[in-house]
Parts: structure tokens; sequence; C-alpha cells
DNA sequence: TATGAATGAGGTTTCATTCAT
DNA sequence: TATGAATGAAACCTCATTCAT
């Protein structure tokens, strides 16, 4: 029931958002009464809560996954990231939506949690690139804090308008973001 | 009076979000009753219409500027697009803040008008990259549309962390950011 | 103006009722504004006084021109007044309604004076009544003050339903209403 | 606990009016809140229309009783009408005071639900006349939608000012109405 | 004669939450 | 484990009215 009340909730606050969605909107949705929501869950906020620390541990694993691989490049592990994110929009796209647009509905304690776990994983993107730049791999000049968020950006940015069922498939997305990212726009051939 | 609830109520939105933001709020802020706040906008609603017309209005009208210039090259145009973007949240984070994130609560006709300008900006970048490519500024296989994305994301997406007044000015992230977009991260001098 | 005023208020308030319509609504559909109104009305209230003594005037006007003409019998007077209620529905429709429905919303001294007003009228119904039974034209075992009440309610319900343009007329009505009052349902034919 | 509040909502939308009467004057008179109504109802319209469907079909049971006893004459089934309608005013006189008055109220289509029902009991007091004059009973010349009509104004409009417990009772009205009704006001005697 | 800005009280409705069962 | 009745605070909005101009 639990579960179900979640995967419903994240269904609905997509949809509406979070404020616009009301627990009556859950509930019923499901075929129970309020009662029910309060006998699993303390509050609506803690609800949000339980989303939001889901899908961050969920990333963090999944991150922790491609920095370990003793066998793939910093390069390739940076690839990798973009296309955790890129790609998971399929599996996750809802409520990764909600996981970024509604986070200022948290208490400032449950946010602090959830913001702590957010930063460690753009660090963990920007650890990639400054060893990326202490092999050689990348350039030396790099601000590798402000790349960070720069990627961070360009896909989860793509969460707005990217339909993984749309002319473009979410692996070739991933692709053509690494490609600019990597080699940069200017025509060096002329 | 109706600029001054205009400008309250941007700070409130920004603050605290549309949703969790009360017409009384915003009045009671202003030492003015809620009779008054009708009189001037006929719905909640309206207001947040009114403050994303004036924003992406604005925006464009900066953009054409920036694009009809005969003296730039396209590098130039995207770069000073890029600078738009950025440093406009030291005049306009607030608003930006709002814009970027309450359009879910426009009903649907306001919506729709204002998608469609936000469309045009896109578009207006995604041109530029298209005739820096023709020109031989780019690189021939670039996805503009996808490039233009890319771009709208890691600039939007720095207003939900970037403080103007922090260690980095805005005038270098957009440097940063054009830096890396225009060459690369990977070293080409090993 | 404070003509007009009048005539849209009626026209409003007919089709919306009083509490459903609002100043503003007045005003808007005459092109004025508020204040307008407050020039020439001191409260909504106060309007809609002046178009029940204007509406009952008229009426208790016209009675009085059936009642006093010598030349009439009592059973032509009553036919008379009964024409006059239900063929004013063709000029009258629209505040005879206002008049029939909205009385409570007078204050209680207003009130007064337009009941004791109605009361008139319906006295000088039941007049004529007994005056008919003592001249012989009417039974003498009718009871009067019930009489005049059927027949203001005969008349006055046609309000709800009556259309000037059906395919009953309104002397039709009169006339189809006059001849079961003074002659009966029962068959005397048999 | 609904059914108090209908019976509390009656009270009070004849005493002051449906849109005089706000839902807090209803639950304050109960000593809930308002939050209570809005468990029951989901609107001040839904409860007007539940009262509304109350009386009509209350009504509309009655009348086919009358119409359906196969001992009576059409003469006493139309007798037994009037004396329904004016009789009802000791138990319903307030919810049919409320019930002539604020139809306009209603939302369209829950009006049109009501007003279907209203007509039929309507068309059944014609039909009891249409079927008297095949009998004999009633003056062949008759027409049976007018007369039905007057019918229903002298008795609905007694609501406006009828009180059981003033000098006539209600049944001696009915009398007085159906005697003037089936034999008319004319002198036959002289 | 008319305007337009402002008020303030009150209206309907929503909703997270509680609690006895 | 779940229900359903009830709460109470707060939300958006309406509107008659006032008043300086």
């Amino acid at each position: 029931m639990k579960k179900r009340i979640v995967e419903q909730s994240i269904l609905l606050f997509e949809r509406k958002g979070f404020s616009e969605t009301s627990i009556q909107d859950v509930v019923e949705a499901l075929g129970v009464t309020k009662g029910t929501f309060y006998y699993y869950f303390s509050s609506k906020e803690q609800l949000l809560r339980d989303i939001h620390l889901m899908y961050i541990d969920d990333l963090l694993t999944l991150q922790e996954q491609i920095i370990e691989n003793p066998e793939t490049s910093y390069r390739t592990k940076l690839s990798e990231t973009v296309k955790l994110l890129v790609t998971q929009i399929k599996v996750t796209g809802r409520p990764a939506r909600v996981f970024h647009r509604e986070m200022m509905h948290l208490k400032p304690e449950s946010a602090s949690t959830v913001k702590q776990k957010r930063r460690l994983f753009r660090f963990n993107i920007q650890k990639i690139i400054e060893s990326g730049v202490e092999t050689g791999e990348f350039r030396k000049d790099l601000q590798a804090d402000l790349v960070a968020f720069a990627i961070l950006g360009m896909c989860n940015w793509s969460y707005n308008w990217f339909h993984p069922n749309g002319s473009v498939t979410d692996e070739e997305l991933a692709e053509a973001y690494m490609e600019t990212l990597l080699n940069g726009m200017v025509n060096r051939d002329g």
C-alpha cells in the first residue's frame, strides 16, 4: 500500500504539481480513504521527502558504480554520468521532474538532507573532471566546478522538454551532449 | 500601485513559490487590502501571466538586438546570448526563477502564449548556430537543435545555484561556459 | 441617466436576480462607472425600492381608472382587472417578475410601504367582488377575500410561464381565466 | 447530520432567501463547522438541488396516489389535488416557499431536471381536467392547459400570504377555492 | 456630473490533519 | 490495517460602498 501511495503521488505531483495535488486526489485515485494515507505517512511533506530521498539515493548508488569501476577512463566516466542522467528519463522521468521542481516544499530540515546529497552528486562529477585534468585527459584550464554545473544544467534541463519516444533517442541525446562537451563547437577543419 | 504589486509578488513568488504565496501575503507586504489587488488584477493567475509575458518579452527584445547587429560574428552572437542569460541574473534573478519554476500554474491559454515565445527564443539560438555552421565558424556535424537546448539548460540552470555576489562573477561564468562550449573539454596539447 | 440605470437594472435583476446582479454589472452594461451609480442612488436597496414603487404605483393608477368608471358593471371591472394584470406582461413582464420575486431584499421600512400598496391593490379587487355580490351580479356565498387572493394568484403566477408571443395571446389568456372564474368548470348541460 | 443540515437550511433559506443565507449561517445554527457542511455537500447549489428534488418527488408521489385511486371521480381528484397543494402548507410551507422562490439559483442542469418534474405535476392536473371533460363532468369548452395553470397559480400563490393558524383553515381555503372553480362566481339564482 | 482608486467585510470553497472506531 | 466524520485555518474572490478629484 505504501508503495502504491508513493507511485500514485509521483504520478499526480508530476502532472499537477505538489501544492495542487491534494491528499484527497491521491487516495481517491487509489480507492482508499484519507485515514489510510495518514496510517502510512505522518504528513504530506514526509511523503515528498521520501520521494526525494529515494530518488537521490538511487542516483548516488548508480553514480558510485560508475566512479568505482577501475577499468574506465575519466572521459568514459563522465560520459556514463551524462548517459545516466539522460537515459534515466525513460525510467525516472516523472520522479525526476518532481525531484527538480518541488524541493522548495520540503521543510528546512528535510531540504538540507536532500541538498547535501545533491551536492555530493555534483561534487562527484567535479572530482571526475579534476581527476581527468590531472591525468591529462582534459584541458588544464577547465574550472571543474563550473563545468560540473554546466553539465548538470544541460542534462537536468532536458527533463523540461525531452520525450524518450520522440525523434531523438536518449542515447543519441547523451552522445550529442558529450560530443559537444568534449570537442567543442568550433570548427577546426578549415 | 499595479507596478508595486507586480514587484512585491515576484519577490514573494521567488521566495515561497506561487502556490504558497497568498494574495493576502502580497497585499499585507504592501500595506493595502485585497480589494486593491483585485482592482488591478482579475485573478492570481492573471498576475502570473503578466509577469511571464513581461519577462519573456524583455528577453526577446534584447535577443533581437544581439541577432540584428550586422557587425558581429555568430560566435560573438552566441557568446552575447549566453552573457545575456547569465548576466541578467543580477538584474532579473528573481523574476527569472519565477519564470522558470511557475509556468505550470498558468492556465492552458496563457501557457500556450508564453510557451510560443519561449520557443521563439530557443529557435533564435538554434538559428545562430545553424548560420555559424554555414559560415564555417562552427563544426558541420553539430545538431543545432540539441546544442541550443544544451546551452539553454546550462544557462538557465545557473539560476538554481549562482549568486552574482559570490566568488565567481557573472561575466566570468559566462566566459567559462563559452570557453567550454566553443573549445571543448578535451586536452589537445598533449 | 437615472432612468437608464433603472431600466438596465430591471433587465439584469430579472435575468439574474437581485442578489446575483452587482452594481458593477449594471454600470458596466451602461458604460459608466460605479461612482455614477452612487451619484443617483444612495444604495442598491434604494434602487430596488424605486423599482417597486414605480411598478405598484402604475398598477394602482390603472386600477383606479377601472374602478371609477361609472359605466361598467362589476363583472366588467373584474374582467378588466384580470386583463390589466395579464396584458401588462407584454409591457411590464420584466419589472413584474422583479416585483414579485425580489421583495424580500427590501429593507423593512421600504417593504412595509410597498406591502401596504400591494394590499391596497388586493383590497380593491375584494371590494369589486363585494360590490358585485351586493348588486346580485355575483353569488352571495363567495368569500370575497379568498376569491381576491385566488384571482391574484392566478394572474400573477402567469408571469412564471406565460410568453406573450406564444400560441396563446394575452387577451385570450385573460378571457379564458375570466370564463373559468365566472362560470366555473362544472358541466351544466348534461 | 446531513438531514439536520437540510432542515436548518430550509429554515434559513425561507427566512432570508438562498443568496442571503451563508454556509456560515447554516453551520453556526447547528453548532458545527464549515468543513462539516462540505463533507456532506459538494456545494451550496447541490444542497438547494437536493431540497428541490426531495420536495417535488414528494409531491409527485402524493399526486400519483390521488390519480390512481379508481374509486374517485375527476372532480374529486381535482379537489384532492387542490387540497394537497394547500394543506401541505402546514407541513411543507417552508420548503414550499424555498421551492417556489429559489429555483433560479440552480445550475442549468439541475434546473432542467427539476423543471421537468414540475412540468409533469402540472401535466397530470391537465390530464385530470381533460379526463373530466371526456366523462362529461367538466364543461367541454375548457382549455385544460390554461385551467391547469390557473389552479396551480391560485394554490401556489397562497404560500405568499396564507398562515395555517389564521382565521381560515387550510381545509376551508381548499374548499373555497374548489367551490369557486367548480361553480364560478356568477349568480344563477336571480 | 462623473471618475477611479481603495476599502473591508464577507462569501464559497479547499484541504491537511485528527481521532474514535 | 483502514474508515469516515469532523475540524479549523486559510485560500481566492466579490462587492457595496466611500471619497478625493
